[in-house]
DNA sequence: GTAGCTCGTGTAAAAAATACACTAAACCTC
DNA sequence: GAGGTTTAGTGTATTTTTTACACGAGCTAC
């Protein structure tokens, strides 16, 4: 991919260029009110059988946010799915074959979307995990981190941007949207400081239907808007969801000047 | 540092370990009212001349982290600096000489501390530039936006984290501390709002010490207490500064539930 | 028709954010 | 040393946001 003959070069620049990058897909899902994370088993060394993120190396032409939406589309099919970056890793001795680093991304998806697409490739076995279980599981690498590091970020995503809804399907109720803010930041909300806050927002659209074939007073459905988000945007609009447990107070938190 | 010979393997593994990576740091400063980043003028291929963040390869036994205050260390003697990492960007052309990804990093440093030291291998020059100015820079690489990246993540992290004191002296009058904030977040502060709300925290020492040298009433000067703010993250508690421009609020931010 | 669920709603009190202007203390100049 | 210049330091009233909290409505299953 040189282009120019380089005049002044660094010394042994071909010492630097042995390593390889990875990407790894932190993908999580909502289901029946727990927050869930997408793992592997791996069918390759290093770590056979052992739990893992979903992930690959990256190839040669192929951008960082390409080669993680490539995971996700061969692991089920997906695509157009929320990706973020969120973190690289690079500890020396992370990968035993040589020398590795991996961007971690996280990606949201609507669970019922998810089809996995059995890869013997790539995983033996897929299986949701609760969040919380992960730490039991003794995951390849440094994953158990890497989800850690996600799942801080989702926390902290979730409070100042609407991806929450990538995770629920299209139309769907304001208790189904709280158990997922419930889950993700890991607190009790209180019901109806919520749908207030919520709904003060306007960002949901009021679909004039009624949930079906539950026992018991059917819910309203709502959906997203995410036209008006983008308009809101352009105005300099900004979504914020704070948690504010401020049992006391004597140490205030530090909120807005002016 | 292979441990056991792999049973089976993923294909072509040779194909992948030809890529190198690098750390690129963001050096902020704040100077007479003004943020700052320091760019070096390059000497070497690619981009000879031109102006570009100080970064390097990272050695193959270094870690990521260790590369990035390796560079700092190296470009003007600077120990234990705040440094975090912010993305990693990889595109597949952003490189001329091969597959090159780089982790961006952002560093707070106290301008005063900071003793450039000449090191033809690296940069030609060094120099200070507001961050208003980069854009007229024409940067080497893609480091323009690896700056507007670390630039937007410092004024997040400014808002629920107190890492602006890296960029202060150890004593500091509070107008100093609020022409910081101001810097950073691109806006202007109310004086007596900003220093109730600092204060509130209690997270500053109160030194009983005056300014010298000024040509005006002396302001006191102050201390950040990072030993109780360690003692407050144990407890669970949490920096926030919120900007909250609510000029109008038709649409309201989206606070707390509970 | 009634037992068992979940849905949906309002208000009052507390806390936080905002807007705003003058005196105090030092230095400088003449 | 009087007056001018500059920045430091301070308090209150109003508005907005957050919080805490309980019960009737509507559907199903039996």
């Amino acid at each position: 991919m040189g282009e120019d003959k380089p005049k002044k070069l660094i010394k042994d620049l071909n010492t630097y260029f042995k390593s390889a990058f990875t990407v790894d897909n932190v993908i999580f899902g909502f289901d029946e009110g727990d927050l869930k994370i997408l793992l592997i088993k791996r069918q390759e060394e290093p770590y056979t059988d052992h739990w893992a993120l979903p992930g690959y190396f990256v190839l040669p032409d192929e951008d960082l946010n390409t080669a993680a939406q490539r995971v996700l589309k061969k692991l089920a099919g997906l695509d157009n799915v929320y990706l973020e970056q969120v973190k690289s890793f690079g500890a020396v001795d992370r990968h035993p074959f040589g020398r590795v680093i991996t961007v971690a991304y996280f990606a949201l998806i609507k669970i019922a979307d998810f089809a996995p697409r059995p890869d013997k490739d790539v995983a033996g076995e897929v299986r949701w995990f609760n969040v919380k279980d992960v730490p039991q599981l003794d995951l390849a690498f440094d994953h158990e981190e890497m989800i850690q590091e996600c799942f801080s970020k989702l926390k902290r995503e979730v409070r100042i941007r609407p991806v929450g809804f990538e995770l629920l399907p299209p139309k769907f109720t304001l208790t189904e949207l709280q158990h997922l803010y419930e889950a993700i930041l890991e607190t009790e909300l209180d019901k109806r400081n919520f749908r207030k806050k919520i709904l003060s927002m306007n960002l949901l659209i009021d679909l004039e239907e009624m949930q079906e074939g539950v026992a018991h007073r059917p819910a309203k459905l709502y959906e997203f808007d995410g036209q008006k988000y983008e308009e809101f945007l352009q105005e300099g609009f900004s979504f914020e969801v704070k948690e504010s447990k401020r049992k006391d107070n004597t140490r205030p938190s530090m909120p807005a000047f002016n």
